[in-house]
DNA sequence: CGATTCTTTGAAAACAGTCAATCTGTGTGG
DNA sequence: CCACACAGATTGACTGTTTTCAAAGAATCG
């Protein structure tokens, strides 16, 4: 399991062999099955979570008992609930498993000595971690300027692999809409 | 002016004297007046902005001529579009002053010169960028669960002070809503 | 096959957007 | 100091979109 995350750090990380070593030492594999909590609402994330195989969502569940999807996860992503994991505050989200999954864990102190002892890997964190602010201002933008039809459009040509293998209401979930307003305009923009 | 951002340094950011120093070498500062760009879409972002007083908004424009408000940003506050920046990409954003402000721009270069040297600088900053993508992930949240009226109760507790300072029509832009709806949920909001 | 889960459809009600008009407060120039 | 312009806020009437609830049709899986 561990030899698709060590293609991930050397290609998109450039790590060398040593470097690769050390993050292995602090590597916990773990399969999680379909329908099975990797985090549960009221838990403190304590770990990276890389994907090496499968998709998973991250959400909440309001007053109503409505979920509402924050995102999607799939190979060679990474998955946690930063809020939680940066303050050791309580989570208020859930993630589990929409598929069975492989995953590599890494718990918070390791990864911080990775941060410290690895300048390679602690420049390619933080520019994940910069790109993911932009790809969530680019979400913020699209909820406020754009209609739904907008959106959905958006969400299959950004994301065709996602959208190709999770259900179309967790899609209006993640989009913020009903399941039948996602249905109706999908009919709508086929008979154009 | 130089000064509150000395001593926004020095209080938030742990810095001594001499650090300080390094920082003002490159600090540059400028007034921006009322309904002054400070920067325009299609430029590049090439700063980083501290605001030492006033009150300015970042916002984009849609085909239709629509601003859509991304966010505000007021005393003791950093506002750049950090895509543009990080990228070297042209903005698709603009960024204007509500009110005369002034500010301290420090230059991509230098800035990064100034992480690399400081480390406290750099853990600051960082724990800065983890702050607004909670803050960002939790508007997202928000605009996929909640209804207009619980949105814009969570604005004006979270953020008394923005509220007391712009107009409600960008508050509604903020929100993604129309004034008038805007002003309707208010109304209604007032007689309970 | 039966049981689940997922998707679609219909009809009514709630909600939000648009356009136009009015009301309010602020500040500027005469 | 007043009149006027201007930006902001509200209201009404109308239209369009989205939600909700209920039901029924696909698809998938054991």
């Amino acid at each position: 399991m561990f030899e698709a995350f060590e293609k991930y750090l050397k290609e998109k990380a450039d790590l060398d062999a040593e470097e690769i070593n050390a993050v292995r030492a602090v590597s916990m594999e773990k399969k999680v099955r379909k329908r099975q909590y990797l985090l549960q609402n009221g838990d403190v994330c304590h770990n990276n979570c890389f994907i090496v195989k499968g998709c998973l969502r991250m959400y909440t569940v309001g007053d109503d008992g409505v979920e509402h999807i924050l995102r999607f996860a799939v190979e060679n992503w990474w998955i946690s609930d930063r809020e939680s994991y940066n303050n050791g505050s309580p989570s208020k989200c859930n993630i589990d498993a929409l598929e069975d999954c492989e995953v590599i864990l890494i718990d918070k102190p390791d990864f911080l000595n990775l941060l410290t002892t690895i300048p390679k890997f602690k420049n390619f964190i933080d520019s994940l971690l910069a790109r993911s602010y932009d790809a969530i201002q680019n979400r913020v933008m699209s909820a406020i300027s754009y209609t739904t039809e907008e959106r959905y459009q958006n969400f299959i040509t950004r994301f065709p692999d996602i959208f190709n293998r999770v259900p179309l209401h967790m899609i209006a979930s993640y989009l913020g809409v009903s399941r039948e307003t996602l249905s109706r305009v999908r009919s709508q923009y086929v008979n154009k």
